[in-house]
DNA sequence: TAATGTTTTTATAATGATTACAAAAATATG
DNA sequence: CATATTTTTGTAATCATTATAAAAACATTA
């Protein structure tokens, strides 16, 4: 996806297509690494002038919102921000602290019995180790 | 589950059945309301004379590495926790902010193929507004 | 039971992520 | 171009959690 690309998709769902914003959606599109937003402000910092990391958090909570991206929550102690929204579950390493996609097919989620409930959002996530590091802990 | 038996599963999972760590663990049982460290301290205050919150925290983090009590990531702000280690699912309401647990059985779950990952926790949330908000908004 | 060593708890301070807020800058509108 | 609105910034405040060292509780041995 190329800016005009995520202009578009920006729009689309309500979000103004300012420069920053597309250049954060850009960042979260291409590298699709679950980052916090730690890493996304010493990322890009570098590339936008003055950029403030108060500005990332209100981004991020914006997106949220407009359901361009997806807020995870696997450790107490940090939000992970992700650009795919569709059906997709996640794996975090504790060893290398990375979190990972895995594929899951909407149909194969549990369907629990919850009458009169609104369900919004829906996240299943695993944790261990992930293979490299396995074998890394193996050798 | 009496004083005797909390002790009992403690001892029998590694975990010395001292005092504080018998009634915070018979609070987690009893209650099953997956609380925080405020809304256990705050009522345990009255029944455990000079209960520092960081007690709470040290048992609380104990019972998680030791696997008899789980420590549930929903909101990024709050981390919860729940005696109950078997697999279920848990949904959050965006009105009460209550958490609520739901029935899944294990071979519900998916099975992502993760070749050499070592899993060790398998988390299922749902977030959304429950039956009873639900009503009380549509009235 | 007393003495001693180890573990646990406490209180305070420190940390780290996130939010609140008001001023400055950017953007849109007429 | 002038003005109104929205966004961003920088700083300070907040909140949950952890670090630390002293005090208390507990277990062990004589």
């Amino acid at each position: 996806m190329d800016q005009q690309q995520i202009s578009a998709y920006l729009l689309k769902n309500g979000v103004r297509p300012l420069q920053k914003r597309v250049k954060i959606m850009s960042y979260l599109v291409s590298k699709r690494n679950h980052p916090t937003v730690d890493m996304i402000y010493s990322d890009l910092i570098h590339e936008i002038n003055g950029l403030s990391k108060t500005t990332i958090y209100n981004v991020l909570n914006l997106f949220v919102q407009s359901g361009v991206a997806l807020a995870l929550n696997i450790e107490g102690n940090e939000i992970r921000y992700d650009a795919d929204t569709s059906t997709h579950g996640h794996f975090k390493c504790k060893v290398c602290t990375g979190v990972i996609d895995f594929r899951i097919k909407k149909e194969d989620l549990p369907n629990p019995m919850l009458e009169g409930f609104r369900i919004d959002e829906q996240h299943f996530y695993l944790k261990g180790v992930c293979s490299f590091c396995a074998n890394k802990i193996e050798a």
